[in-house]
DNA sequence: GCTCCACGGTCTACAAAGTGGACCATGGAA
DNA sequence: TTCCATGGTCCACTTTGTAGACCGTGGAGC
């Protein structure tokens, strides 16, 4: 539901894409925040990345990334499974085995995300660039 | 400086998008852990946002978001003022006046942002969805 | 038979990060 | 004289994340 703006709200427009509108305060639907109560903690993005290639089991994973606790893992994995991101399938072995993989709705998250990634990739120098001079002035 | 792959590595690669093989572990340089270092908080796509259309003094960001803190504002502004992001201008008036602005490399940045932020509008039901189905099946 | 390991987690202290509100100096308006 | 607004910083408190112990099961090595 793509409401009137209100006065503060922001017209968040650009070439050749399609308008938005949206209120940046917390009360309405802010798609900002949505995408960033996916995204925005430290580990849903790596998780993701690290499964785009392959089906990967839990402890495979917590190496994968290295520096996660398998609290984080596990709570992370839950949210991705819950939005819908992430299948979780579990073998009823012994020693127990699970599995989780994207879903569609996963693997088509990834897609702007990687123009943001190559963004990250090729202006990392001026970031560089900036944060020197900052410093400079300092 | 991109690197060969080691055996861990994700190549991150898409339909119509140049590779791009990154470690995930904190220890290379690792583009998704660059991009999570400058938006993965709470705040700074909130105030990239706000300052797109307009130049905003301190207070005004402060209410136009709402509900983030003096502090974690001023915080969020120096850093994205480190990174090149916005640009701060004080006016030695009194009381202080101070204004925030994007710069080009700022603005930049929200290019790629729009794509995810769409994406999040328009997959939105499927999100929800998921969860509905996650709380059925739990 | 006895010990040890791997599996996928959870639980529990502890440490780090974020919050809301008080506080600062200044000058203009009421 | 009192009060407000400015752009912050500082402090106590709460929330969030971390590292590591722990769980039950079964198979391998001794």
């Amino acid at each position: 539901m793509q409401s009137a703006a209100a006065p503060q709200d922001v017209i968040f427009e650009g070439p050749g894409h399609t308008g938005l509108t949206m209120p940046l305060t917390g009360e309405g639907g802010c798609p900002i925040r949505e995408v960033l109560d996916r995204i925005g903690d430290q580990w849903s993005l790596l998780v993701l990345a690290a499964l785009e290639p392959e089906t990967l089991r839990f402890n495979v994973l917590l190496r994968r990334i290295g520096d996660v606790s398998k609290q984080m893992l596990s709570r992370t994995l839950r949210r991705l499974e819950e939005d819908g991101f992430v299948e979780r399938t579990v073998y009823p072995e012994v020693p127990p085995r699970v599995e989780y993989s994207l879903t569609d709705l996963g693997r088509s998250f990834l897609e702007p995300m990687r123009a943001l990634i190559r963004w990250a990739d090729m202006h990392q120098p001026e970031v560089e660039a900036a944060r020197a001079a900052y410093r400079a002035r300092a």
